[in-house]
DNA sequence: TTTTTATTTTATCTTTTGGTCAAAGATATT
DNA sequence: AATATCTTTGACCAAAAGATAAAATAAAAA
């Protein structure tokens, strides 16, 4: 969930504005419906990429319809990434320093391609921003996200310092852990190519999970 | 280079046309200059995110004048994905089983962590084109990759069988070094958010080499 | 220099796309 | 049932974007 002491930038903040009634239910089922469509649209195309046509088609609905729900292509845009921002800022593991690092890294690399199973296209979404030289989530990179980086960066340092792990830089390794995790999501389809398979594939997914944690912890235990 | 008798999809193949004479000066200049344009623009906005009048201004010329050297946004984007391939397809360090392969891995990922370094937009155009389902290079991972990956899987089954590295799936390590060195380049501008860096400072790239390869070798030998 | 060929530009056309509007159709409230 | 409100749609608009044609300019060949 979404920090709410933690400032996002225009459009993003999760507070609902003013006096409004709450929603209908169709309004809900509607706001859904789309958000769900934008996102699999976005995640292939981008932002400049997609168009309202192919997300209201997408969402079974006609053109006006869609935004009658949502004033813009930018304002679902937004609502989108604000959507990703919940589960992706969603509260991480935290690295507890008093705990072994084994435990601790393996429950968080568990966490990362967990995500990359349930939320595949949050993570193109996300990719494809980035991309574009994340010209809406930039600020929210610059600060929470580098916080977030520094406060594990801390931990994994007491580890090393403690003598649990061996002497690298704990930034690579966090950027290591993403760069794994997050591939499987983002490239599902090269990886569907050349294997045949998904996260969706249960045995799949275990096995990945597995192989992961094996390399990168013997890679970095003593 | 294309690897001539593997069978590239329309538009992609590396053949010149018939009996036409060679480019004149201006011809290879714009041409070159039309591509690089393209292909910073294709990496952030993808193909169908990208206009003809952003990519004809980056190169400093008008719209049609653009369209005089490739007659359509679809014949530029097939020869910018045609360029990259050029490169991506680029004979790869064929892992020698005769060697160790800590030497070979090492070799292999020094490689792979170079093109991010050298070629970061191209990485980020292939990226793009995946994430939209591959629409163009569907055939090409399916068939050239697909192989590739296999050929080198083996040799690493080998190295495992005879005992110089730990028992682990040769894909899912193949896959890892991918995913650790394209993020380098994909998502330069996530990391230069974090840490201020990117492959072009010397000392930045020296380092994520080093770690990286420190933590995948420890991770996978004996 | 003259002629031919190659390159560039201006104007224009068509299609796509983001977005509006007013009317019609559903739902809910009284 | 009558009224008010919410939802949906078809028709439309303006701007953007892909593409073409023909004239103008520059370069190369004769």
């Amino acid at each position: 969930m979404l920090n709410s002491n933690f400032p996002l930038p225009d459009g993003l903040d999760t507070e609902k504005k003013g006096g409004k009634k709450k929603d209908s239910r169709i309004q809900v089922r509607n706001r859904e419906k789309i958000l769900d469509a934008a996102t699999e649209i976005f995640s292939m195309y981008g932002y400049r990429g997609a168009t309202i046509d192919q997300i209201a088609n997408k969402a079974e609905m006609s053109k006006p319809n869609l935004l009658y729900y949502f004033s813009s292509k930018e304002a679902l845009y937004l609502a989108v990434l604000h959507n990703i921002l919940e589960i992706w800022l969603q509260p991480l593991k935290e690295l507890n320093e008093q705990e072994s690092p084994e435990h601790e890294i393996g429950a968080y690399i568990d966490q990362k391609i967990e995500f990359s199973r349930l939320y595949p296209m949050a993570s193109r979404v996300f990719a494809n921003e980035i991309a574009a030289g994340a010209p809406i989530l930039k600020p929210v990179l610059d600060t929470y996200l580098r916080d977030v980086v520094r406060k594990k960066a801390r931990v994994i340092k007491k580890w090393v310092k403690r003598g649990e792990m061996i002497d690298i830089d704990p930034y690579h390794l966090i950027m290591m852990i993403w760069a794994v995790t997050q591939h499987y999501a983002d490239f599902a389809v090269q990886i569907d190519s050349v294997l045949g398979k998904t996260l969706d594939n249960r045995r799949f997914y275990n096995q990945s999970r597995k192989n992961i944690k094996q390399i990168l912890m013997r890679g970095i235990l003593k």
